[in-house]
RNA sequence: GGUCCCAUCGUCUAGCCAGGUCAAGGACGUAGCCCUCUCAAGGCUAAAACACGGGUUCGAAUCCCGUUGGGACCGCCA
């Protein structure tokens, strides 16, 4: 049985690097019909937030990352991390440290100006009695030989043991560190298959030792390279939208979001539109890729348009109206005619990108009155345009049955008779009807907004006001 | 500074593990054309890459070494 976690740290929001660890390892779970763990990995607690644990909640059940087990918290655990520590200072597999922070960070300081590995001299490792002295636990490196982190993702990767730091497991306050409280976690929690981001992967062989000295065997380890902003660097927030609720405010789809994560960093031959059924029957770790990847915003864009294509009427409204109501086009308590809405959303779809362009689109269908853009006012309404609009809103008003159809066939008699170009009539009415110059055919719009709405906003146009 | 990872169009990538079918394919973006009531969508076309240098081999994008470049880690952060 596969079991997988993901272990984000609340200390910021669910960014798109968290995101795609998330992803990854969801992915590997649902394909091998295995386990997703959350586990919250909170044990900085100067930085760890209660907003942030809600945040990244919030962020994966937007993405419909769903888990089997948890969200276990650190904190919570701090007695079984604590036992285990005590246990290897018992082993002999570990020792007191009784230096202080303040020493070991000018000794690193040192070292560093002296360009010299700024790493731990394990001088207490060699005290043999018990001191009355606050100490850390630091956890017994072997001194010599290699260990080999045999990665899905990478390959076999050999460190040698000597340098590796005798690290920290357990502080002088008694929480547990990072490196130990994994260890231990994914131990108790049956972990499988370790699924994470390349940043970890130095960390690996202190790991390794770890579950030696626990006399337990170490989980699989896949190392998934990391997420590059536009200019190379890590992912943060210089690099804009970071967090993944801020993609969904924006009016990302998470199915988009999703297919774009997916490939970055992994692919399936040259498909690149996939459903969350579709990448779930897919994904594998073999087809993951080496090297790290840099954020492509507007493939992410495309991909969205493309989802909001593949995505039926319905449930685009649905998605959609709280757009609406935050434009101000709808009001919370106001409802819309579903039908009439799928409608009018059909013949935006492939127009927009985001849940946002579509929202504001359909302000011209909603609203009854819309405000006229400047440059199209003066380019498409004048003495030249005013009577073809009076013409237009004079035949319109006695059309019975306002169908697209019906509302062609006097476009077209007007351009036969007058000798104009379709243009020359279309142009000027799609500016008076929607407020600007660009929208989807003009006799599916003047159907939509409705013979009524259309008559009133032509006339407003002509009598100037 | 040390250790580790990585290297195909501007970007995401296929191909690499099992060398020849690759005068390197797809996608985003860009440019042009077609369609056309506008804008999209769609269709067609174009520009655009195997980082560099050695080696192995009849043959290398693919294997090996080095160089360069980028990234990560080196915490009583995670």
């Amino acid at each position: 049985m596969v079991r997988v976690r993901f272990a984000p740290s609340p200390t910021g929001h669910l960014h798109i690097g968290g995101a795609r660890t998330a992803l990854f390892n969801w992915l590997f779970a649902r394909h091998h019909n295995g386990k997703f763990i959350l586990r919250i990995e909170d044990t900085d607690r100067s930085r760890s937030t209660e907003e942030y644990i809600e945040s990244i909640i919030e962020a994966m059940q937007w993405l419909g990352l769903d888990w089997d087990e948890g969200p276990f918290r650190q904190t919570d655990r701090i007695e079984i991390y604590r036992k285990y520590a005590y246990r290897l200072l018992n082993e002999n597999k570990a020792y007191r440290c009784y230096c202080t922070p303040e020493e070991l960070e000018e000794r690193r300081q040192k070292a560093m100006k002296e360009g010299k590995p700024p790493r731990y001299d394990r001088r207490c490792r060699q005290i043999g009695e018990v001191l009355d002295k606050p100490f850390a636990i630091r956890f017994k490196m072997p001194l010599e030989g290699e260990t080999v982190v045999d990665d899905l993702v990478k390959g076999k990767v050999i460190f040698k043991n000597s340098e590796i730091e005798d690290l920290v497991i357990l502080r002088s306050d008694g929480t547990p560190t990072y490196n130990f409280c994994v260890v231990v976690d994914d131990f108790e929690m049956r972990i499988t298959h370790v699924i994470r981001g390349e940043d970890h992967l130095n960390n690996t062989p202190k790991q390794i030792h770890i579950y030696h000295a626990l006399g337990i065997n170490p989980p699989q380890f896949a190392h998934i390279p990391m997420i590059l902003g536009a200019d190379k660097a890590r992912l943060s927030k210089r690099h804009g939208a970071t967090s993944i609720l801020t993609y969904r405010d924006e009016g990302y789809l998470p199915e988009a979001l999703i297919n774009f994560l997916a490939r970055l960093g992994w692919s399936y031959g040259d498909k690149e539109i996939f459903t969350r059924q579709e990448l779930i029957e897919y994904f594998n770790l073999e087809q993951v890729g080496k090297a790290n990847a840099i954020f492509n915003a507007e493939k992410l864009l495309w991909l969205n348009s493309e989802h909001i294509k593949l995505t039926p009427e319905e449930r685009l409204f649905e998605l959609v109206k709280p757009f609406l109501i935050k434009e101000g086009y709808l009001k919370e308590v106001e409802i819309l005619d579903i039908n009439w809405a799928c409608k009018a959303i059909k013949s935006l779809k492939e127009r927009c990108r985001t849940l946002k362009e579509l929202a504001h689109a359909m302000r011209y269908y909603i609203l009854d009155y819309i405000e006229i853009d400047p440059k199209a006012r003066e380019k498409y309404i004048n003495s030249d345009t005013i009577p073809i609009l009076r013409e237009v809103t004079e035949r319109l008003s006695k059309v019975e049955d306002f169908t697209q159809d019906n509302i062609e066939k006097i476009f077209m008699d007007i351009v036969n008779e007058k000798g104009l170009k379709l243009g020359q009539v279309a142009q000027p009415v799609r500016v008076a009807i929607t407020g600007n110059t660009v929208s989807p055919s003009i006799y599916e719009v003047l159907e939509i907004v409705g013979k009524e709405k259309v008559i009133k906003r032509l006339r407003r146009i002509i009598d100037g006001t």
